[in-house]
DNA sequence: TATGAATGAGGCTTCATTCAT
DNA sequence: GATGAATGAAGCCTCATTCAT
C-alpha cells in the first residue's frame, strides 16, 4: 500500500514535508482508531492522542472531523482496488472473478481496519461512502462489460450489471462480517464460502468454466 | 403487523394493561424516531417526547437506551418474516425465491422505518442485529434445505447454504439502499433489478425453471 | 425591585416553585456576572458556578446562552422604568425631566450591574437591546407629547421628539460612563453634571421654568 | 484621510520602509475587518489574511492583538477631528456647532468603518476608547470656552462644559446608531434629526442665532 | 523579518441517567 | 408507576500566542 510508515524516525524534513507528515500521522491515527473503535468512538481527542499531536493541530489539516472521516474510505478503497488488480491473473473471466473475491478477503486481512471503515461508512461518512461506492461500481461494471464483450457473459443488460455489482458488493460485505471477524482480529474465510460464491457466480453469471476445481 | 394502535383512546385499563400500554407507546415511538432520524439521532428525549411520556418513565420500562434499541430490529424482523411467508405461493422453489425477494421490497414499502432500522442496527444495536441475523438465516437455510430435498437445488452443502444466505441478505441490503431510497420515502425497485436477481439465482442456485417470464 | 432574594433559605417548595427558583438563581447569577465582568466574559460555566448549579442545568431553563443574555436588559430595564416613575413628582414638565434624570443615576447606584448590562448590550445582546430601546423610547416620546399638550414644550414635531429622546438616552449613557464609574463601584454624579443637564433641557427643550433653583 | 494606499505596487523599498509598509497593511486590514465584522470577530487570523501576511508576522509589529485594537480608534478619531475642522466655517458659534454636527455624519459616510469602531471600542478596546474620548472632549471643551469668551455662550462653567461635551458625544453616538445604519451601509441622517439637534443646542446652549433657517 | 504549523486552554452544547416528589 | 429537573462527562471547535525554520 501507499501508507507512509509513521513509525519512522523524523530526521531532516523541510516545512512542506513536515506538514504532510503531520497530516499523514493524523490520517493514519484515524484509520487505526476507526478500525478499532468505529466511527462513533473516533473522537478528535482520541485521534489526535493516537497521532501524538494536540487537538488544535487537527484543525490545521482538516476543516472538521467529518471531512477527515469522509476521506478515510475512498483513500483506502483505492488501495484495495490496486491490491485486487495486482492479484488478478489472466485466466478466463469467471476465474478472475473468483480471484477478485478471494483477493478482497486477503486485503481485509492485510488492512484489518478496512472492514469496519467500509461497513460503518454508510452511516457515519455518507459522502465518503458514496464516493467509494461510485469508485468501485464504475470499475466493476466496466469489468463485467468487458467480459460480456469477450463472450464470457450473456443475456445481462448494462442496467442489470449495476444491480449485479451491488449484489456482489453486498455479498462480500455480509460474508466478511459473518466470517472474517473473530475475537482476535480478522481471519481468512472458510473454503466453503469461496466455493459457494464460485458456484453461484460461475453458474449464475458466467458461461460455464471456472466452476470445476478450486483455483 | 402486530403494532398496537397507539392513537386509540385510553379508556378503562387496569394497572397491568396501563403498564404494557406505556411500554408499547415508547416502543412505537422509538420505531418511528429511528426510522425517520436513525439510531444516532434517537435520543431518549426524542423518543419519550414522541411517545408523550416523561423521560424518567423510559427507565421504568427499559434498563437503558441500548436495551430498547436492541429490541427494535428483532421484533420488526419477525413481522417481516411473517409478511414474506404470507406472500410466498406454492410454485417451484426458484419462483418462490423470487417471490420472497419481491416480498421483501414490498415489506419495506409497507413499513418504511424498517430499512433504516435494519441497515443501521449492525452498528448501533449489534446485539439486536445478531439476533435478527440468526432469526433470518436459520429460517432461510431451512428453506434452502427443503428445496434441496425436493430436488430443486443440487450440489450445495449445508455450510455453503449458510454462505449463500448471507449473500442473499447482503444483496437485498445493498440493493435496497441503492434502489429503494428516494427524496420522499421508500419506493419500489426497478424491474431490471428483479430480473437480474432472478437470473443470478435461477441459474446459479436452482435447477432450471423460474428463469423464463417474469412472475 | 422585583428581584427575588436568592439568598433566602430554601424551605418547602413544590416542583413548580423549585423550577422557577432555579431559573431565577441563574438569572440573578447572570446579572451579577455580566455586571461585573461584562457579557464577553459571562461564560455559561461562570454563570452556573455563580448560581451554584451544574452547567447542564442551564439548558433546562434557557435555549442557549444568547437567549438568557437577551433577556437581561429588557427585564432590568423595566425595573428601571418603574423606579424612575416612582421618583417623578407632580411638578412642572421641566422639573420632572430633571427628576427623571437624577433618578436614573440613583437607579444605577441601586443596581450597579445595570450600567454595564445596558452599555454592552448593543453589541452582545442586540435583540435584547432593541427591545429595551423600544420600551424606553416609546414611553419617553409619550411623556414629551403629553408635555407638549400641556404647553410645556413648543415647536417640536413628533419626529423630532424621537431624535430628542435618543439624545437624552445617549447623554445619560455617556455621562454615566464618564462620571459614575470609579475604582470601587458606581458613584453619584457630581452636581455640575445635573446642573448642566438642567440648563440644556430647560432652555433647549422646555418653556422657561425648572431652570431656577436646584430641585 | 491619511490612509496609505495598500494596493499600490511594492517597488523599491528599503528595510525600514518595508517594515512600516507591512505594519500599515496590518493596520488597514484591521480597520476594514473591525469596521465590517466588529471587534469580536476580528481574529488575528482574519486580520492577517486580509492583510496578506502570515499570522506570525502580526507579532513582529504588535505586542498582541489588543495593542492593535487599542490603536484603531484614536488614529481614525484624529482623522475625524481634522475632517470636521475642515468643514467648519466662520459663522457664529451656534451655526458652527450645527456644522460640526453635520460634518460628523458626513464623516461616517466617508469612512463607514468608523461607526462600528467607535461604538464598539468602549468594550473591546477600552484603553483606546479612553484616549479617543480624551482627545475629543479636550478639543471640544476648548471650542466651547472660546465661544463663551466670544459671548456666544453664557452661564456655563468649565465643569459644566465637560458634561455638555459628553452629552454632545452621546447624542451623536445614539443618533448615528439609530439613523445612520441601514441594510446596505451607512446613510445620511434625516433632516428632522438635524433640526431637533439645532433647536436643542441653539436654545439650550447658545445665545439666540443659528436657530432660524437651516444653514 | 516573515512564515505558518503547533499548541492547549476554554467555550458552548448535548445527552444518558438519576432521584426526589 | 410517572414525572421532569438536575447532573456532569464528553464532544467539537476557536483562537491568541509561540517558535523553529
Amino acid at each position: 500500500m501507499t501508507q507512509v510508515d509513521t513509525t519512522a524516525k523524523v530526521t531532516k524534513l523541510n516545512r512542506v514535508e513536515r506538514n504532510a507528515w503531520t497530516k499523514q500521522k493524523i490520517f493514519d491515527a484515524a484509520t487505526k482508531v476507526v478500525g478499532k473503535y468505529g466511527y462513533a468512538e473516533a473522537s478528535v481527542a482520541r485521534i489526535t492522542e493516537q497521532a501524538g499531536v494536540a487537538q488544535g493541530t487537527f484543525y490545521n489539516h482538516f476543516e472538521n472531523r467529518q471531512e477527515l472521516l469522509d476521506q478515510l474510505l475512498p483513500k483506502i478503497g483505492l488501495d484495495m482496488v490496486e491490491f485486487i488488480r495486482a492479484r488478478t491473473g489472466t485466466a478466463d473471466a469467471a476465474r478472475q472473478e473468483i480471484e477478485r473475491f478471494a483477493a478482497f478477503f486477503d486485503f481485509i486481512r492485510e488492512v484489518p481496519e478496512f472492514l469496519r471503515i467500509l461497513n460503518e461508512a454508510e452511516f457515519f461518512a455518507p459522502t465518503g461512502y458514496l464516493k467509494h461506492l461510485d469508485n468501485i461500481s464504475t470499475a466493476y461494471v466496466r469489468i463485467l462489460r468487458r467480459a460480456r464483450l469477450a463472450g464470457a457473459i450473456e443475456d445481462y443488460s448494462d442496467e442489470e450489471f449495476e444491480a449485479i455489482v451491488h449484489m456482489l458488493m453486498g455479498s462480500r460485505g455480509y460474508l466478511s462480517r459473518r466470517y472474517s471477524y473473530s475475537a482476535e482480529g480478522v481471519t481468512a474465510v472458510p473454503e466453503h464460502v469461496i466455493s459457494a460464491y464460485r458456484k453461484l457466480m460461475t453458474r449464475g453469471l458466467f458461461n460455464a468454466p471456472g466452476d470445476q476445481d478450486k483455483p
